[in-house]
DNA sequence: TCACATGATTTCTT
DNA sequence: AAGAAATCATGTGA
């Protein structure tokens, strides 16, 4: 490590003090702590006389004060800035400091760059105002939390309930939001004329340039801007526990309408012998009921399977949605102008091409009660109660698309 | 409150 | 990746 040179010297090199030559008081602010020293350089200064002890000792006064300022009272404190202020001395003390600010100041300068803007932070001005808590009052992230929420699951009566719910606490989170973040503001732009004040009061007595006014402003406005941050951070997971809150109520199970379940069951008894619709028909479904895509194919993994496992207890369904299906064919062929317009099954039919009319196999469900047992016509082919002949692709080995899939 | 229905999720199989 | 099967969690009606 390096010695430490000692504060009071004026270091091996550095005779010339701090550049204060020129300054006839300097000297003897040198000799203030270092008579001895000047004494014995032979610069007769102003050691020795009367003048050279006068002024030293009332540099060192104003250094004593300047120390001690800041353990006296307010009254004090003024009182005794006054008097620094009009003290003959000042002019001399104040170019000193022009003179070491000027070659200190270099440095500083360097220290200016402009900061580049947080990523963090833009990242989280970029995500209240798709929230809709920054920005304009209206639509934005709450629009489309809620229509992304319902999305999933069509809109239910009491989701408007809900909906406003999200709405009201969103509103809530902003206005607080809003209300500190101008709390922030006022109380920056309080402490930032405080300060400039004082530098500018300051600059009577020490040399302050507008410059460097500005760069102080800088740096309040950089500390309370990272106040703002841990704001923003903070509304940011209130936001997102209000959403993830809001999203899982919608993540609730909730039963499909009646007219859903109507045409799922339609195209499933309809399509019996090979319940997978294809992806088209998904979609189309999905559309019909106002579900998504992902719900049709859950449905009918579960439909399949509890048909499976209890065939006899959905024997009455199947033989109400097949007459249903069979009332809607007949209509279709007395009048078969428009012979695609009447139920729900119609499109997905015509859509599929190969989905059956009347008299389809997969519709002839017979009347004969099946007590539970299986009924294999109605199984088509696989007596074992199965379509789990999954070898085959469900979709491209659509029983009727080769037209032989009546045998059931 | 309970049993059952039903939509969703998870795990495993093909 | 799609589907089967098991399971979970909630809705619903008695």
């Amino acid at each position: 490590m390096l010695q430490q040179q000692p504060l009071t010297g004026n270091g091996p090199s550095n005779g010339r003090g701090l550049g204060m030559s020129g300054h006839p008081g300097m000297h003897s602010l040198n000799s203030v702590h270092q008579p001895s020293q000047h004494r014995s350089d032979g610069d007769p200064g102003l050691e020795g006389t009367e003048n050279g002890h006068e002024s030293r000792r009332d540099i060192g006064d104003i250094l004593q004060q300047i120390m001690t300022i800041t353990d006296q009272s307010l009254d004090e404190a003024q009182a005794k800035k006054h008097a620094l202020n009009c003290h003959r001395m000042k002019p001399a003390l104040f170019s000193v400091l022009c003179e070491i600010k000027e070659k200190t100041g270099l440095s500083m300068r360097n220290n200016q760059e402009e900061e580049p803007q947080d990523p963090q932070l833009v990242r989280l001005d970029n995500m209240l105002l798709a929230e809709g808590v920054a920005g304009p009052e209206k639509g934005g992230g709450a629009a489309a939390a809620v229509s992304a929420a319902t999305s999933s699951g069509g809109m239910s009566p009491d989701s408007s309930l809900e909906h406003s719910d999200y709405k009201s606490k969103l509103s809530q989170i902003r206005s607080i939001y809003h209300t500190e973040l101008e709390k922030y503001e006022q109380a920056c732009s309080e402490f930032t004329t405080h300060v400039m004040n004082l530098l500018r009061e300051q600059s009577r007595t020490r040399p302050v340039s507008p410059r460097e006014i500005e760069r102080m402003v800088g740096i309040i406005h950089r500390k309370f801007s990272s106040i703002q941050t841990q704001l923003k951070q903070s509304t940011c997971e209130a936001v997102m526990i209000l959403r993830a809150r809001f999203l899982d109520a919608r993540r609730k199970r909730r039963n499909f309408s009646k007219q859903a379940t109507e045409v799922l069951n339609e195209y499933f008894y309809s399509h019996l012998s090979n319940p997978y619709p294809s992806e088209e028909a998904k979609e189309e479904l999905a559309k019909q009921c106002g579900i998504t895509i992902s719900q049709v194919s859950n449905w009918f993994g579960n439909k399949r399977i509890r048909y499976k496992k209890n065939i006899g207890k959905f024997q009455e369904e199947a033989n109400i949605y097949a007459m249903k299906t069979a009332l809607v064919a007949t209509q279709n062929d007395d009048s078969p102008h428009t012979p695609n317009s009447t139920g729900p099954t119609s499109n997905l039919n015509q859509r599929s091409g190969s989905f059956s009319l009347p008299g389809s196999a997969d519709l002839f469900l017979g009347g004969s009660q099946m007590n539970g047992e299986q009924p294999g016509y109605i199984l088509g082919g696989q007596t074992n109660g199965s379509w789990t002949g999954r070898n085959t692709s469900p979709h491209a080995a659509s029983p009727r698309s080769d037209g032989s899939d009546h045998s059931e």
